[in-house]
DNA sequence: CCTTTTACCTACTATGTCAATAGGTAATTG
DNA sequence: CAATTACCTATTGACATAGTAGGTAAAAGG
């Protein structure tokens, strides 16, 4: 299940990539744009900047803005940040050193492929991806 | 993230499917195997019981059986009863009728696409995979 | 210089879920 | 009737989620 935080997330970048301007866009602007709390979106936002993935200026025309280009941007990334892990389950998470079971584990392999499947299909999709999608 | 309830039921299945023999397997013995406490396994069977995907019988004799041959147990029928939904996002749960933004969201179909290819995994993996599984 | 606008920061909270545990009752067999 | 088993209700501690509250710091315009 992802959450708010990774949705959130992607919603952002993907305001910041639509009005891109070459300036800073004012999270007020994205704020009101996608009906979020904008106090709510300064917690996720802040988790983007550190990270290296968007830039912000304070003061009158500042904001955030992008740092790369839309279509090197993957999903996955944005996910995998904000919601810390995009593992399905708790064995696969990184850092664990597996559970004791593991050797013997029936499911442990299909986890795995999951896993992997899950990670193949966000990292594929780029932020220009969603821009194009139909409507 | 899929939690422990899904993946003991999976492990709870696999067990009866491994060590059938026609009569009731006591849930006792299913969780020193799989070591697992017996008390929150009943819970967790309970759901599979009342779901009709398994029997289970009181008394001396009595535990748990499968009712179906194990090929015809999906993966993803387990996950979705025990875990309420296969769903990555709250958007796409079952009975909800849509948010407003519905119709200009630019990753709806992002979200619909990856749970498409979820439930397809899922329901295309049979208890006999995972039994075959290498090892 | 001062006001406005913006980002940035710390702390708090209500609600809910997870993963169990506790302590039973009912049913069935030998 | 005793042992074994499923079945049932209630409770709990820990943690995460989705925010809110109330600031400080920085930058630009007038």
């Amino acid at each position: 299940m992802i959450s708010t935080r990774g949705r959130y997330a992607i919603r952002v970048m993907l305001d910041l990539a639509q009005h891109e301007t070459g300036g800073y866009i004012p999270l007020k602007e994205v704020a009101e744009r996608q009906e979020i709390s904008k106090k709510y979106l300064e917690i996720i936002v802040r988790t983007l900047v550190s990270a290296g993935m968007i830039e912000g200026a304070s003061g009158k025309g500042g904001g955030y803005r992008l740092l790369r280009k839309p279509e090197e941007y993957s999903v996955g990334e944005i996910l995998e940040l904000t919601e810390g892990s995009l593992s399905p389950v708790a064995c696969l998470s990184c850092g664990r050193r597996g559970c004791s079971r593991k050797n013997e584990c029936r499911t442990l392999p299909m986890w795995e492929e999951f896993n992997g499947m899950v990670h193949d299909f966000f990292y594929s999709k780029k932020l220009t991806d969603l821009l194009r999608e139909d409507g």
